[in-house]
DNA sequence: AAACCCGATTGATCCAAATCAAAGCGCCTG
DNA sequence: CAGGCGCTTTGATTTGGATCAATCGGGTTT
């Protein structure tokens, strides 16, 4: 019946977890090390995520409060933060990387029920039990936080609370427009409607508008629409023979018009 | 291309917002009359979802706080709340009735991507539009609340917001589950969970078990399940052929196999 | 009670996307 | 740099659900 995916073995935790950045390698010169050495010891400050996510409004103290109950975690890719059903302890904000979120059926089809950028949260839910399993794209650095920890510190900085609820809210937005995609849009509009996203994702963090970067494999894709990974490739193709898109080697796709891709993307 | 619905016309506002309920009609020796009254001396007191919702979880004082800024809203069948895209000043609790939330694309596709039963919110978005239409399925009493003053009354009561914020989250793993089900779920699997779904929602509420009402119509469940009129009748039809359910003339569904029904449900 | 209306059902046919099946193409690895 | 492995593309065929088209109630109006 069904489209069934490959569901990759529960892979390890990063090496680096619980371990200071001096420790996890030798100290060599280059900008990667450097910035490293700047996280151990005020980590927040040279975080590339900073000025978003929930430490967008925090003052520095705050910061200092939160930072205290954080601790780094690392993914390879296709490592798995955690899986559906498993108990929900903690929460994370993704600092660098893609992850995707997916829930399963007995048979394994499967459904990516969304993709997770810089500055999002991940296993917010109000439940015992994480709903959805966390993957990584590609390597993936994150910033862990005990749910109960998290929580107390409600009581200090209350505008955490604020700031959360606000964030549920946007993410129920998202969820439903991904409803309106997989109910009623064609292969066509949920493929436009895709690079859309993507690129309003990946702005903030992009340099070139036109070019998106797309870290996940067609099966990903077709995953996340509701689609098989040859309609997928098929639907890309016939994009950039229509001259809307063109489609790099590099894992990415450049827009060549972007009227007619948000046209498409909104069912015009 | 899609399959298109009727969009109703923008229906008036029940005509008794903003009066008291003595107001609004002849006294008379109903159960309905005598309900209403007391509703007006003490509103929240004699709410059939006084116990569940919000209001759950404040004592008397604080639901007399709540009260203050709340005004009551009727729809008739088919009544619009709101428009997706209208300003969003309000929040609303559903009381009695069941509505229907969608959006619509530019051809008049249309996915409904929630229905609300009594004791759910609606409009809560930390968006300054509403994302979604309002429709009233049967006639529907709400409460009525301004953004702005529910806010401020946060600062009074803040497990309000906590409480807000765990009604999200729950909204948000319902969203994700209905993603796996557009995305990736079989006709015959959709109507079982649609009916698994309706039953849970309404368990609080139902008397008889095996009963389901289904206050909405086919192409209601069609736009929720992303299916046509016809696979919904025809599924049901199936369902009922191969004895899991029975179909009764009263806008109600009876459920013979459970097992079987759960199990279609979770695509075993 | 005949006429009408509107949603639900049933039937016939069609089609977009799935499935089945090969190539192609990087990209490691030995 | 040959061979293989995993992902992507392309092609042929199938199919589940959509579309098109009556018909069928049940309820309301005249």
């Amino acid at each position: 019946m069904g489209h069934v995916s490959m569901a990759p073995i529960k892979a390890a935790w990063g090496s680096d977890i619980g371990m200071s950045a001096s420790e996890s390698a030798i100290v060599v010169k280059l900008p990667e090390a450097a910035r490293r050495q700047a996280e151990s010891r005020s980590p927040c400050a040279a975080c590339p995520i900073r000025h978003q996510a929930v430490c967008s409004v925090l003052d520095d103290g705050e910061l200092l409060r939160l930072n205290a109950i954080r601790m780094p975690a690392n993914l390879r890719p296709n490592g798995i933060l955690f899986d559906e059903g498993e108990p929900a302890g903690h929460v994370y904000n993704l600092t660098e990387g893609t992850m995707k979120l997916y829930k399963l059926l007995p048979d394994g089809r499967r459904q990516i029920t969304g993709f997770v950028f810089p500055g999002d949260f991940l296993g917010l839910a109000s439940h015992t039990e994480y709903v959805y399993t966390a993957e990584a794209v590609n390597e993936a650095n994150l910033c862990r936080f005990s749910r109960s920890q998290l929580k107390a510190l409600f009581k200090e900085i209350p505008k955490l609370e604020g700031r959360l609820l606000a964030i549920s809210q946007d993410e129920l937005v998202q969820a439903h427009n991904q409803m309106l995609l997989l109910g009623r849009k064609s292969a066509k509009e949920r493929l436009a409607s895709f690079l859309v996203m993507l690129s309003e994702r990946t702005m903030a963090t992009s340099e070139t508008p036109d070019s998106i970067p797309v870290p996940m494999s067609r099966n990903d894709i077709g995953d996340y629409l509701g689609l098989t990974t040859e309609t997928v490739s098929r639907t890309l193709t016939r994009l950039k023979n229509s001259g809307v898109i063109s489609i790099g080697s590099d894992r990415k796709i450049n827009v060549s018009d972007w009227d007619a891709l948000r046209e498409m993307a909104d069912g015009f």
